[in-house]
DNA sequence: TGCCAGGCCGGGT
DNA sequence: ACCCGGCATGGC
């Protein structure tokens, strides 16, 4: 059935390439500053951060958190957001040495175990990490791949995060490639049809599975 | 103008 | 185990 929906959804948009973000690091970065937040704010506040040559984990970590604050301020929860970068940072670096390669060396679920400790960074955050930055096959549930299932009654309205991750990964091969282009198609979706003011998804690619 | 955007945490039931 | 308020900027 959910390739069914791929289908359907790659036949519209085609190949997608996601995650924005020219490194690992960044990607990361970008999975933090967009915690609700639209992705074009996010856009402006990592600029401000590559304008600055700072993207990079040990240069972050050692800016003073009001700096850091201001230079996101675009992304929004500009306050919240600096302490759960700096609470990743700290991670990363009595962890791994601020050495990525070393990070995704882990297994895939004790790996998300550990960022999941981390504060700020919750399911989604930890699997877009995970996927998007480290290549890892776990699916990414986010509030368009909720709502796009809810809404095709693809799932039931109080399925959690896991149902919905769950239903995903068993009914598809675990393949880092086909989550990463099957998310990226979703959060098209999203964008284009099915959003909280367009509750009748008009014109959705997946009009046929109502 | 008001509502919303690629969540998460902490405190209260 | 759920539910809710708080967090903040920029676009439509």
């Amino acid at each position: 059935m959910l390739l069914n929906v791929y289908e359907a959804l790659h036949g519209y948009f085609g190949d997608l390439h996601w995650w924005p973000g020219d490194s690992p690091f960044e990607v990361i970065v970008g999975a933090i500053l967009t915690q609700n937040t639209a992705w074009k704010n996010v856009e402006a506040a990592i600029g401000c951060l590559k304008a600055e040559e700072l993207l990079h984990p040990a240069k972050l970590r050692r800016l003073d958190d009001q700096h850091l604050a201001d230079l996101i301020r675009p992304a929004g929860y500009y306050r919240v957001k600096t302490k759960r970068l700096k609470a990743f940072l700290n991670f990363l670096n009595q962890d791994c040495q601020d050495d990525l390669n070393t990070l995704f060396a882990d297994d895939l679920w004790v790996l998300r175990k550990r960022l999941l400790s981390v504060h700020g960074i919750g399911e989604e955050t930890a699997d877009s990490i995970l996927l998007y930055a480290g290549g890892k096959p776990v699916f990414v549930v986010d509030a368009y791949t909720r709502r796009i299932m809810q809404r095709h009654r693809l799932v039931s309205d109080k399925a959690r995060y896991a149902d919905i991750q769950t239903l995903f990964m068993n009914d598809l091969p675990r393949s880092a490639p086909l989550y990463n282009q099957y998310h990226a198609l979703l959060v098209n979706t999203g964008k284009q049809f099915c959003r909280k003011q367009n509750p009748r998804c008009e014109s959705c690619p997946l009009q046929s599975f109502l």
